[in-house]
DNA sequence: AGGCTATATACCCGCAACGGCATGTATGGT
DNA sequence: ACCATACATGCCGTTGCGGGTATATAGCCT
């Protein structure tokens, strides 16, 4: 509880960048996920537990089989901080030219 | 450079979003993100370096005063890596669904 | 019950990142 | 020339992360 921040932390880790790949496609078992990733099965039951802890994934307990689902929701706050920056590449040559001409005397600050 | 893969290395960093949201205002003196950070000077030169190297902050040279503004172009691929994902929240409840839907047998690689 | 399968947890190690202080370098001002 | 300003770099200490091995836990199967 208390992931109010963005989750930037946790998708900079390209191993659990490619889990959430993985299952994107469809709920994958553990082990499945860690023959992928050619890791070891502690090391990717970790990172599942960081993704757990970021609401980036969910568990469904089969017998002894755990199904983890993607659980995109926390993605959104991502997409809303990448919000503004949205549309400053591609519009012109770039954001500097607008700023820069905004700025033609006031920057000193009070 | 290399700078092929995702920064979300570089973003995963609370200061550095900060920065970039800094700049996303105007661009900025280093003295000046330096006060709004509340962070030492070479700190804020340290972190600098990081998003210059990732491209996302360029530097115009003026007498000592080094301006810092924003390159968003980097952060496409991090929108393009949110692509796939972006539509899979608010749509209907969760992912899950279609995804329990779509592997009643098949769950075995080839 | 015993053993096998599937996953989680504990512990340890190596390394890289973040922060601070001290110092280097360039430019301006006087 | 000298000192101040603005920033970068070097070095250090601490901390946290990622990975591995060993071990616990839980549920099947015979």
């Amino acid at each position: 509880m208390g992931s109010v921040s963005i989750p930037f932390d946790v998708l900079a880790e390209p191993t659990r960048r490619r889990i959430l790949d993985l299952l994107l496609e469809r709920p994958r078992l553990v082990g499945e996920l860690t023959e992928h990733l050619g890791l070891s099965q502690p090391g990717t039951s970790k990172h599942l537990r960081v993704l757990r802890e970021a609401g980036l994934v969910r568990v469904r307990a089969e017998a002894q089989r755990r199904w983890y689902e993607l659980r995109p929701e926390p993605l959104r706050e991502v997409d809303a901080w990448l919000a503004p920056y949205r549309g400053l590449w591609g519009t012109s040559l770039d954001a500097l030219e607008r700023h820069l001409d905004a700025m033609p005397d006031e920057m000193e600050e009070p």
